[in-house]
Parts: C-alpha cells; structure tokens; sequence
RNA sequence: CGGGGCGUAGCGCAGUCUGGUCAGCGCGCCUGCUUUGGGAGCAGGAUGUCGGAGGUUCAAAUCCUCUCGCCCCGACCA
C-alpha cells in the first residue's frame, strides 16, 4: 500500500492538490498545534507544540527590538470607548470588529470599554503624559500582547477573534524620523521572514484602499503560500501626526515650540505560524525551518533484546548530551529520544515527520557495530537517508541543519518565482484567477481607485502592494490605460 | 452577514430520505503474549448525554422549530 494509501485509511492528511484548506487544518491538527475553542465563537487553543512555534518567533524577534533600542511595556486590554473614537478613520474601521464590555462587577458601567483591537489609542494617551520635550524622544515601545477583533469568518492562526501579536509603537520629534523608524521595523520583519522562517516576502506600500485606519502610510510584507495566494505577514506603519493630534501627544522642540509627535506603529501575529505552515509543509505534515523547530534532531532507538536496548539507549542519550552542547544559529540544539517502548520504530518516524521535526537518527544494533547513525532529513537534500559516523557527528548535523534552513528559503523562492508573472492584458490577467487559482501578478496601474476596485470585483484578487524594489518602468494601466510608473503587486490574500 | 455543506467514541466515518434489534465500522485507546531498521500480529476489553434546547409521536440519531459551533464560497479584516 502507498504511504498516499495509508493516509487515506487513517484519515489523517489530505493532499494539497485535492484540497489544500483541508491540508492545512489536517496538518495543523495531525501536529498538534491548535484547534478550534469550540465553545468561544472564532477563537483558537494554541496547543504546546503550536506555542513553542510562536514563542521561538517570539524570542528571535524580541532579541531584534533590543538591538533596534525597543523597550517592552504593557498596557490595559480594556480600552475607553471614547478613545476609539478620538480619530476618525479608526473608529470606522475597526468598530465592526469590536468587542464591548458593558457590565462589570454586576453593574452597567458609565462607559463600556471595548477588549484592544489594537492599541494605538490608550498608547497615544500614555505617550501624551510621558512626553514633554524633545529630549523625551524618540520614544520606542513594544508590547507582546493578545488582541481582538471579531471576524465573521476564521481560519485558525491566519484570521481568529482573539489573537497574539506584537505591537511597536514609537513617536518622534520629525516626521522623516518616524519615516525612517517604519520602513526599518518593515525590514526586521522582512529579514526575520527570510533568515529564520525561510519565507521570502515581497516589501512594499499599501495603496490608499488597503492603508491601516489611521494610518498617513502602511508598508507591508508579503508572502507567497504554495497555492499562489498571498499572507499580508506583518505591517508598519506611519502614523504621521493623527493620533498625536487626537491625543494631544506634544513636545516642545528645540524652539520652545509646542508640536505634535510624530508616531509609527508596526505588528506581527500568530498569523505568522500561518504562513509558516502554508510554506514549507507537505502532504506528510508540518515542515519546520531548523531555526524554529522546537526540536531539532530526534533519535529513534531500535533494538531487539532487552539486552541490546541498555547499549543502545546509552549510546542514543550519549549523542543525545553531546548534541545538547551545540549551538545552532546561537540556541541550544533541542534533541529528543524517542524511548518510547509503546510504539515500534517505523510508527515514531511517521510520528515525528508530521510534527516537523528537521532531522531523524536512527540508532540500532547495526549502527553499533560501526559506530554511526543513520541520518534523514524532513525534506530536502538529506531527505535521503545516510550513515553518518558517531566522529565529527555535531559538525555534520549542524552543518545539515544550516544546509536545510537555507534549502527551504531556496525553495519557497523557486516557486514563487514560477508562480510570478509580469502581465500586462487585462483578459490575460484575468484567466490567471479562476476558481480557487492564484498567483504574484506584476502589472501597471495608475493608481486610480476605481481600476484597483475593478480588479477585485472581477478577480477577487487585491493589490498587495507596491513593491519598494521595482524597476521605474513607463507603461499603462492594465485596467484603464493609463499611464503608470511601474508595476504593483497582485494576488488573491489570505 | 448572505449562499452551500457538516456536527454520531480521541480521529475518520456509516446509519437520517422511508421513525421501531442502529448505538455501528475503521484507526486509535486499555490488558496479555509474541514483536521492534518506514505506521506490528493475535486474543480479550473499555469508550457515546448521536452539538444543545424545545416540540411531534406509543416510540426520535432519524420528523419539526429554535440555538451553538465548524468547514467551503462571497462581502469585511493581521
């Protein structure tokens, strides 16, 4: 029977090709990473094997707030109504996703408080207290928080209710400086995307229509997921002087005058898990760039004898502890060794490879005689397996790990390079975004609303962006003829 | 929020049309023995308020009403 049989039988993944929504919430289940609250509409439990996910996302990416001078703080959940509504285009695009609390401790309250949806607001009524002069600034804050905004349609770690996030909020005395601040913080998250999650992403502007609610700028990440679609992967923002104006966040500069600060704003979520998923993995599960895994190696035993299982054991926890002792990309390696008695060898790969694990060693009576393990990457190069001798075997697997890292990021390029186009017909265009089809469309548009309207009533796909790095090309607009500066980028979005 | 689909054991499902030995199957789980280099075999065993609440009926997983949740397709969003 086919390994593609098996599966079938038990009921565990479906092929992306049949139905890639069902491959990713079959993966996301069969490694245990979430499921659905069930009893809290729209909302998530990130199960241990999903949250170490995120809290390896969580140190890698706070350790780059520090090195850029972010402090971490934290502020209320609970925010005034009245704030929210201080800046006019925030109010109106996040109130139909708010969540409002009425009644505390058995009383109606004078004024409800809506849970965050994000905390540009209460930050901005923070900031205004702690910022008196030019010398208070520049101010940067982060916080690690959970938010929520209440979707009408979920999909667990890309859209739900409730979700955990990170937010920098920052506020300057100029607003090149708060410029600068944001396109910076756009490329942490792009260069966190591609060294440590393997997913390249494409930089770019938001067009007005698809702009932060009160935001002057958004700048975005976006990446490719196998089926063509794209994942808005982290945003920053600058916010200009609005929330500074609503607020009342002043300073006195070096005049002795009295100025609004200059404010950005950027995130990342657990959506990123998402986009993890949705990039590396196969029909046989989770694939983990070895730089979040939270295990690296495991060692699966085999043995006959009671006799035989001493030695082999002893020697699996001696590679084991000499492996502990290395340092990947500067973490600790995470090694495991399956001592399971319950379950035979062949079921602990299967078990492992679904949960992402980057590379396998088996360790059995044969191998003691020659002093080696057999080694199995999840995917790639080393997909194939191989002796590797007990001498020298930290540098192998290490050097294995760092090959497999770059190997995903490879990958996840080449195809999204095979999916991209440059398109300049509209039917053609068009043809690309069937039913369920999408892919990275680089087309001219004259930045006119109504054509960027046009493509989305007839395609269902959206300007992503307009990518920073692209070639100053004369051309017309796809939809409307135009003329046009260059190329932006167009796909069907998570 | 509109259209479609689905909730039956941990997972995947059959049974619903045509109410009545329908509380069932596969995997998993438990016990024992034999096994262990790609999902072990045999024997025995446990597990369900059939998503929830009402109703119709002598009788409801099955019919009706309401409700909650999930999935897919749209409109809105990280």
């Amino acid at each position: 029977m086919s390994q593609a049989d098996k599966m079938q039988e038990r009921g565990t993944i479906t092929p992306r090709a049949e139905n890639y929504s069902q491959w990713y919430l079959d993966v996301i289940r069969e490694a245990d990473l979430a499921e659905p609250a069930e009893v809290v509409k729209g909302c998530m439990v990130i199960k241990p094997n999903g949250y170490s996910i995120w809290q390896q996302i969580q140190r890698d990416l706070d350790d780059r707030f520090k090195e850029t001078g972010h402090k971490n703080a934290y502020f209320p959940m609970l925010i005034p109504m009245s704030f929210i509504e201080k800046e006019a285009e925030h109010v109106e695009g996040f109130s139909p996703e708010l969540a409002v609390v009425t009644h505390a401790g058995g009383k109606k309250l004078e004024e409800p408080y809506v849970i965050r949806p994000t905390s540009e607001t209460i930050i901005g009524y923070f900031f205004s207290k702690w910022i008196q002069s030019w010398r208070d600034l520049p101010l940067l804050i982060n916080q690690w928080a959970n938010v929520m905004r209440w979707e009408l349609k979920t999909r667990m770690f890309l859209r739900t209710g409730e979700f955990l996030w990170q937010e920098g909020h920052t506020a300057h005395a100029s607003h090149d400086e708060a410029m600068v601040e944001a396109q910076k913080m756009l490329g942490v998250y792009a260069d966190f995307a591609e060294q440590v999650m393997a997913m390249p992403v494409v930089k770019g502007d938001k067009s007005e229509t698809e702009k932060f609610a009160g935001a002057e700028r958004s700048m975005t990440i976006e990446a490719m997921m196998q089926n063509g679609m794209a994942l808005q992967s982290g945003t920053s923002h600058d916010l200009g002087q609005n929330f500074g104006r609503a607020f009342d966040v002043r300073f006195q500069n070096r005049d002795g005058e009295l100025e609004y600060v200059w404010q950005t704003s950027w995130g990342v979520s657990t959506r990123l898990v998402g986009g993890l998923i949705m990039t590396h993995s196969d029909d046989s599960g989770l694939v983990l760039p070895p730089r979040l895994a939270p295990v690296h190696v495991v060692i699966v035993p085999i043995y006959r004898k009671a006799a035989q299982r001493a030695e082999v054991l002893g020697a699996a926890e001696k590679i084991a502890a000499e492996l502990r002792a290395q340092t990947l990309y500067g973490r600790r390696l995470d090694v495991e060794v399956d001592d399971r008695e319950e379950y035979k060898p062949g079921y602990k790969f299967y078990y492992w490879e679904r949960r992402g694990v980057p590379l396998r060693l088996e360790l059995g009576p044969r191998d003691m005689e020659s002093r080696q393990v057999m080694a199995r990457g999840r995917t790639g190069t080393f997909a194939e397996k191989q002796a590797w001798s007990w001498d020298g075997l930290s540098e192998k697997v290490l050097s294995m790990l760092e090959a497999m890292q770059g190997e995903l990021l490879e990958s996840a390029r080449a195809r999204r390079e095979e999916m991209s186009v440059q398109v300049d017909d509209y039917d053609q265009f068009k043809s690309y975004y069937g039913e369920g089809r999408s892919r990275f469309s680089y087309a001219h548009w004259c930045g006119d609303a109504a054509c960027e309207a046009k493509i989305k009533e007839d395609t269902k796909a959206t300007i992503r962006c307009i990518p920073w790095e692209r070639e100053e090309e004369s051309g017309s607009c796809m939809v409307c003829g135009k003329p046009s500066k260059g190329r932006v980028l167009i796909a069907k979005a998570y």
